[in-house]
DNA sequence: TGCCGCCTGCGACAATTTGCCTCAGGCGGC
DNA sequence: GCCGCCTGAGGCAAATTGTCGCAGGCGGCA
């Protein structure tokens, strides 16, 4: 329990905030900002417990679950990310991560991911509101996006839309509705 | 490769279009209503793939995972809904879903999840364009529109858009592309 | 090494499409 | 008749697209 949480994000920022909270809860943390220190630090010691950012200043995040498992099997990695979208959740969750959720995201979520021992309820708190149709053009994109390799020029033709405007609605955060 | 494909969601409609979709493709396929018929049919023959949705009137789809791994642990499951959500597709892929669509999708998708797991290195996706940006939306319109017996201001509403602009959208036609 | 083709990010500006407000009219319930 | 709710539509400002263009990066290829 005394191994430090290794927190993986490139954002100076974000990373500092989170490891600070956690080490204010009484957990040691050690935040690193790229997947290289990432892959250095975990050769020095494999964690027990990662939080790892998808998007790692271009590089996926995705990449490094499987270095991660293969370090330390028992290893409980929560993936985080600003972008979220069931196409990267359900690849992350296959990868083997324990957990996949969205920011802005609270420290307790994070350590109640850790922590939970046993699975996911089948008790499905399904949700009534059918998707806004802004959320489902969002997981639509990030879909065909992942198919094709995360080839923005591919991706619109592919949607028949314009580049231009890909391009934009990328940069913006999901609709949470 | 003869078993057929069990398709298991509540809606009618939808149920008999993805199955036929399937059928037309030269798979054979048997749509189910509900959870009750859907236990029943895999207890007679463990199905090899599955499309199931999650919200079966009431009940979650998510149940009905487990049964299905238990009585075919190579059982491929495709988990479908209208009502996605990430929680809900983290949880689909811990209980051993291979793949978790928003609808509306298209039949590719499903039968390209149901092959990818198949054919690990046979990573064929064949040309096959997905649904454009503004179909998607139409389609997705349409069924919530339906959901709400043509209630203008509640699919608004549900959908989290401004009823003039849904208004407009409706008055043109579906694009094609 | 230089040329090419393809990809990416981004500025600028016009053409469209939204969001928002407001009316008027229809319909069923009380 | 009064309400509450739904619908179609006009008008306008605000936001989002469609288009072009440009510079830079990257990987083949002669």
């Amino acid at each position: 329990m005394n191994a430090p949480i290794l927190v993986i994000d490139d954002d100076p920022t974000f990373n500092e905030v989170l490891t600070r909270a956690f080490v204010r809860r009484g957990f040691a943390a050690h935040g690193v900002l790229s997947a290289d220190a990432a892959l250095q630090t975990m050769q020095a010691q494999p964690p027990m417990r990662v939080v790892l950012d998808l998007n790692l200043g271009g590089a996926s995040g995705l990449a490094l679950i499987k270095p991660l498992l293969q370090a330390n099997p028992a290893c409980r990695i929560v993936v985080l990310t600003g972008y979220a979208s069931i196409a990267t959740a359900v690849d992350a969750i296959k990868l083997g991560a324990v957990q996949y959720l969205a920011k802005p995201v609270e420290v307790e979520a994070v350590l109640a991911a850790f922590a939970a021992v046993a699975e996911p309820a089948a008790e499905a708190p399904i949700g009534h509101l059918p998707l806004s149709v802004e959320r489902l053009e969002w997981e639509h994109i990030q879909r065909v996006l992942r198919e094709n390799d995360g080839n923005i020029s591919a991706t619109a033709r592919a949607l028949n839309m314009h580049r231009r405007t890909l391009q934009r609605k990328l940069m913006k955060r999901p609709a949470r509705k």
